[in-house]
DNA sequence: CACTGAGCCTGCTAGC
DNA sequence: TGCTAGCAGGCTCAGT
């Protein structure tokens, strides 16, 4: 699923082929594709918008308009935004929830066969609201070794959880956050508040190591991730735990992995490399 | 505050 | 071969 690294690798690929276009027109084949207005509303107020601009903000890929609108797609888990120069000869995707016709004859398409994916179309304004309910972006300047330290010292919660929390840190998913904390040998369900200071630096230090290296790979295809241009990434085999079979040998001490389920989420890591500091509660077990 | 579970969805796979 | 039950999970909301 498409996580920080996959949703800046569409940005950065769609923002070239799709800045200074017009929105001629809007078709919607799936109606709650449209988090926000209604349907109706968002093609009105869409068509005749220019973009100025496509940016990240946590998961959010944000295509900024003229007249201080933007609109936000979120991929949830199986979404595409993919560019065509011309309409396609035939065969839409069956999957087709909603596009954007460009008025050069180019074309946005949003493809989401789980239908979990929204797009929304926000007034600047609208959209900072949006913005401040995440948390710190991992791959800026504001995310030092102490910010982290002090995120996970101010709570008591499982360190797993606290991490795929957007209003935390922002953009982590599932894939991110097993590679993170095996590499730093963190347990998922370890608490917050009793990971040590070194720890936590170590954590932030692979936390970048891991997303930097995921967006030079140009994303984690598993299943469905494609870029703007329909490419598929390549940082599937940098993955150490993520995608691995309980009991496949750890790639550092070939202890078998072990797979728990987290806030409903699978979870892979390696006990030996990444020990409980804490006993751990007796739900834990 | 921290945590749990339901609901949203459909493609894929394991098992019969 | 053909069918079905169960799994995958980001996010929001309601309840403990």
């Amino acid at each position: 699923m498409p996580e920080l690294p996959e949703v800046e690798t569409v940005c950065t690929t769609l923002d070239p082929l799709i800045r200074g276009r017009t929105i001629g027109a809007v078709g919607i084949s799936w109606d709650r594709t449209i988090g926000y207005p209604e349907p109706e509303r968002f093609v009105q107020e869409a068509v005749g918008r220019t973009i100025v601009g496509i940016e990240r903000r946590a998961k959010l890929i944000v295509i900024r308009l003229d007249l201080s609108n933007v609109i936000t797609v979120h991929l949830r888990m199986t979404g595409e935004l993919r560019f065509h120069p011309a309409p396609p000869e035939e065969s839409l995707s069956q999957h087709l929830r909603m596009k954007l016709d460009l008025t050069d004859k180019s074309l946005l398409e949003f493809i989401d066969p789980r239908k979990f994916g929204r797009v929304e179309l926000l007034t600047d304004v609208e959209f900072n609201d949006v913005s401040n309910r995440f948390g710190v972006e991992p791959l800026s300047s504001e995310f030092t070794p102490p910010t982290l330290a002090k995120l996970l010292s101010s709570r008591q919660r499982q360190m797993k959880p606290l991490l795929l929390d957007q209003s935390v840190v922002a953009g982590l998913g599932n894939i991110y956050v097993d590679e993170a904390l095996f590499r730093a040998g963190i347990h998922p369900l370890e608490i917050s508040s009793n990971v040590p200071v070194e720890h936590s630096h170590l954590l932030h230090a692979h936390i970048v190591a891991v997303l930097t290296e995921a967006i030079a790979n140009q994303g984690t295809t598993l299943r469905n991730y494609r870029s703007g241009l329909g490419e598929s990434g390549s940082n599937q085999r940098a993955l150490r735990v993520y995608g691995r079979g309980a009991g496949a040998p750890c790639l550092t001490c070939n202890t078998p992995l072990v797979r728990i389920v987290v806030g409903q989420r699978g979870t892979m890591y390696c006990p030996q490399c990444q020990p409980r500091i804490s006993a751990p509660r007796e739900l834990d077990r």
